[in-house]
DNA sequence: AACGCTATCGTTAGTAG
DNA sequence: CCTACTAACGATAGCGT
């Protein structure tokens, strides 16, 4: 804390960033920005929400709010009270992390995994006002992500029913035997680094 | 603007809206601010964005940037250069959008299709520095909505291609097919009201 | 019920550690 | 790479039209 002139924040023109530190400095921190956005947008306002971003590296990363299951059990009852969810997940979520865990084979994932849930459960902390999402676990999968990603798809597809069916007919999947070994638990964010 | 006593913007806390019309009028003004975060993103890093969001009715809306094509186009030769997609989007976008306009059989969704495009161009006026954006037609397919998600998830899937080979093999789907006969084009948007 | 306004809040660029 | 800090910018809640 010796300078202290701080220039602060400057307006920047929305183009590419060719500074490469710059890049990855602002890719990670407006990730983090669109996923609160996004979870305020679901908890504001009840509704699903699924993102698929990926680096500048071209790896995925994903984000889904409230939840994966949530998406199936609000659509089989949609008289279901919204505060329903919290004790479900918060319950449900901390056996399955410890399991998912288990389930990492490959520890260089499972590292990145616990560091990448350490980041989002502080930002939690910073921000605690949000129900249900600030006591949310976050879920890796490294090497679950592609059924994550194809069951999640699944899911809001038969959300929309009608105008989808068709469609699902050519989409085989057992989504409910995979969304029941792998997730069944709060808010999820899926990286993939490799 | 006869009480100039405002209160401008007040802290809320993120929970759920009980109002409804409060509710829907937060809905539309952070989807949007939302898929603003997520083009500045896409645009600031290069990277591909898509998101999936589902109205408290139950509609389901998504948004992709920059473009469905342009995951595919990237996705196969890596090399390209960024400024290469302002002017394919550009021109390819205009003939689309009345194309697709056209194949709307549903004079109800063509309206609301109407309207949330003009919404959306107002906004870009609005925002106007953003390259490719600030063109950037949007594309409404009502009636296409589910065969849109398909397809670019399916793109996307193959983006990330080794760990997700086994699973697209289960999943048919001649994405390519689909991909140039509805869209081709900037910024996507699809929004179903059914 | 979408749009304009503006005070205020929340996000983030710039910087240092 | 991440964390912290700050100042500035950008998003938006609350109103009014």
């Amino acid at each position: 804390m010796a300078n202290r002139q701080l220039k602060g924040r400057q307006k920047i023109s929305i183009q590419r960033i060719e500074n490469r530190d710059g890049l990855f400095a602002s890719f990670s921190k407006r990730r983090l920005g669109v996923y609160k956005k996004a979870s305020e947008l679901s908890t504001l306002c009840g509704v699903d929400v699924g993102i698929i971003i990926f680096s500048p590296q071209g790896n995925p990363h994903s984000f889904f709010s409230p939840t994966m299951k949530s998406v199936i059990d609000r659509y089989k009852n949609p008289n279901m009270q919204s505060n329903y969810y919290p004790t479900i997940i918060d319950t449900h979520t901390r056996g399955q992390i410890s399991n998912l865990n288990h389930k990492l084979d490959d520890s260089r994932a499972e590292a990145e995994a616990e560091i990448e849930r350490g980041k989002i459960l502080k930002e939690n902390d910073k921000t605690r006002q949000k129900g249900w999402w600030e006591e949310t676990p976050v879920e890796q999968m490294n090497k679950k992500q592609a059924r994550e990603l194809k069951t999640w798809f699944e899911n809001f597809l038969s959300k929309s029913s009608i105008q989808m069916e068709q469609l699902k007919r050519g989409v085989s999947l057992s989504s409910t035997i995979i969304l029941e070994n792998v997730s069944a638990h709060g808010t999820t964010h899926v990286t993939t680094t490799g």
